[in-house]
RNA sequence: GUGCCCGUAGCUCAAUUGGAUAGAGCAUCAGCCUUCUAAGCUGAGGGUUACUGGUUCGAGUCCAGUCGGGCAUGCCA
């Protein structure tokens, strides 16, 4: 529809002996006083023209032509705006779309025939996931879901590293409360994980092997017991928030020969070595990053031997653009934000093309309990589990917080008030105009007479009210806002918008009669719901929260 | 110190990426259920968009500076 405004536009200025190399934007007024599309192209090109933008426009304005039947009326206002009036039965007409393509109103042919990665979660295995986890989770999950609806074919990966310094700790952690269960007593180091979890896996350990592992010194069973442990509780934290992965990407195999019998770390750092962005000093290898104006060269690999976290990072980047992604997504927390403009420019330095990586950082969660802001540490044990957030507001009121809020915003969570919430929560208000839909057609279905004409679409024209035809063209934006959405990475939006659709629907609701309408207009009201109701379903597959038929 | 993000109603956050009178929820106050779900609707109050300059037809949004908060600035990941 947009297009078709855009066409109309450009053919007007061509008539009107102006040429430019601008976009046309096409808004929708905030107010829709100033009608349902709006231009500014006049207060843009009135430079270039040297002419005064009311002026302008009005040259434009006598020019553009519509079809009959589209167009109710032009109006210029304001600076020199043009405003555009759309013929309610024409909003109507259009409206059909959204009932026939069903499941399908709103996809987009944006993605068709592409493929992308997102890449979110991510977290290793040394503990519980964290309210902040959960944040970057629920955004990785979204934005999925939004590319799907863009047409890619996605891929929803995790990147974990089982290995290393912090699973070390972590093995260590669980071994010292075993051995305090074989009745050893043990001052506990406070660089190792406090969480209570280590007590339950050391139990675990316990009640299977006795004190078997007493005299041992070997930390693998520990290390394995954690693992399996902490991975299976992290996966199925995350199903009760309808968030499954597609492939575990294990860090470890980087470091291990591939089909070209190196390491892919290896290949790296001779890359970047022939590249000449290698040094080697103080006993370690460098990646020179203050060649490209950077204050201090980054660590690619220890004085011990061992990579830095930086190094199987490109590397695995590599394996990205490798496996043929045409679009690779990361999500991030902000702790990570120093991190990715190195991996951005290591890989540019190898050649490849930058510009399919995408990044969204999302800023940190911070919880209040009693007023007071807490700092979150896994390794203190003393953050707040996503679990328990689950526990208290449910997977949707969980997943809808995390999203309702743009990714750079700080999030404060106030646990307390999130518990209260769960009467007065904002997903309820979404999942209330669903309901009460579902409510009505059953209504519809079950009385006699009150049975849909599979023919009757075409009635919707005849709805002519203020409060019909504005839902009706607010539920014709939903393709724009997932393309808006995935052009952003910004699902929030769709939040937004949906409170808007759910709002016009409730005062539709208040306002006209449905079943007891007379039959034409009765039919016509059930359709519109019809496509609210399936505008709503479409939105909240999305967002990935419940479209419940009655509460 | 330097880099990135943020500062909007009493609180938590939006604002079509530079558009017209800055909007929602919660909280407060006043109305609406013998009528399709009141988890709803209608109305009221609440703002110098941290501050100071600049850019232009037009700034919460862009630029410079100041103040305040978060993250980073490890041979931790």
């Amino acid at each position: 529809m947009r297009e078709y405004f855009i066409e109309h536009i450009r053919t007007a200025l061509k008539t009107a002996g102006i040429t430019t190399e601008k976009d046309i934007q096409l808004e929708k007024p905030a107010d829709n006083k100033f009608g349902d599309f709006s231009t500014n192209i006049a207060l843009v090109l009135s430079k270039e023209c040297r002419k005064n933008p009311r002026q302008l426009s009005q040259e434009i304005a006598e020019k553009l032509s519509f079809e009959p039947g589209t167009v109710r009326k032009t109006e210029i206002a304001g600076p020199g705006f043009i405003n555009f009036y759309l013929e309610p039965a024409f909003i109507m007409q259009l409206l059909e779309q959204a009932i026939t393509e069903g499941d399908g109103f709103g996809q987009s042919l944006v993605g068709q025939d592409k493929t992308a990665i997102v890449e979110y979660v991510s977290a290793n295995p040394t503990g519980p996931l964290t309210i902040g986890r959960g944040r970057g989770g629920v955004l990785g999950d979204c934005i999925a879901n939004i590319l799907e609806a863009q047409g890619y074919t996605v891929t929803r990966e995790y990147y974990f590293n089982d290995a290393g310094r912090q699973m070390t700790i972590l093995a260590e952690s669980v071994r010292f409360r075993y051995l305090e269960l074989c009745g050893e007593v043990i001052d506990f180091p406070e660089t190792h994980y406090q969480g209570g979890y280590i007590k339950v896996i050391a139990e675990k350990l316990f009640e299977k092997q006795g004190n078997a592992l007493l005299k041992s010194d070997d930390l693998a069973p520990f290390k394995q017991t954690a693992e399996t442990y902490i991975f299976t509780h992290i996966k199925s934290t995350l199903h009760r928030l309808d968030i499954t992965h597609d492939s575990y990407f294990n860090e470890h195999k980087l470091y291990l020969p591939d089909e070209s019998e190196q390491s892919p770390n290896r290949q790296v750092i001779d890359l970047l070595r022939e590249k000449g962005y290698i040094d080697e000093y103080d006993g370690a290898t460098w990646f020179t990053t203050s060649k490209l104006g950077q204050e201090k060269d980054k660590v690619l690999v220890k004085s011990s031997g061992e990579p830095s976290y930086r190094l199987p990072d490109i590397a695995y980047h590599i394996t990205k653009f490798k496996r043929g992604f045409s679009e690779i997504v990361n999500i991030f927390g902000a702790d990570h934000i120093d991190e990715y403009p190195d991996i951005i420019e290591a890989l540019k330095i190898l050649g490849y093309d930058t510009d399919r990586i995408r990044v969204a950082i999302n800023q940190f969660v911070t919880t209040t309990v009693n007023g007071e802001t807490v700092k979150m540490s896994t390794r203190k044990g003393n953050a707040d589990l996503l679990d328990d957030l689950i526990d208290d507001v449910g997977p949707d009121a969980t997943r809808l917080f995390f999203i309702m809020r743009s990714k750079d915003s700080h999030l404060n969570f106030d646990v307390e008030l999130a518990k209260k919430q769960s009467k007065d929560n904002p997903v309820f208000y979404l999942q209330y105009a669903h309901a009460r839909i579902c409510s009505l057609l059953r209504m519809a279905d079950q009385e006699a007479g009150f049975i849909l004409p599979t023919e009757g679409m075409h009635l919707m024209r005849k709805m002519t009210s203020d409060h019909e035809i504005r839902l009706g063209f607010m539920l014709l934006e939903f393709p724009e806002v997932i393309d808006v959405c995935g052009r952003f990475l910004e699902p929030q939006k769709m939040v937004e918008y949906l409170h808007g659709v759910a709002e016009l629907y409730h005062r539709f609701y208040q306002e006209c009669p449905i079943l007891k309408a007379e039959p034409d207009i009765r039919t016509a009201r059930i359709f519109l719901s019809v496509a609210t109701r399936q505008v709503l379903r479409n939105g909240f597959r999305i967002l990935g929260i419940s479209a419940p038929e009655s509460m």
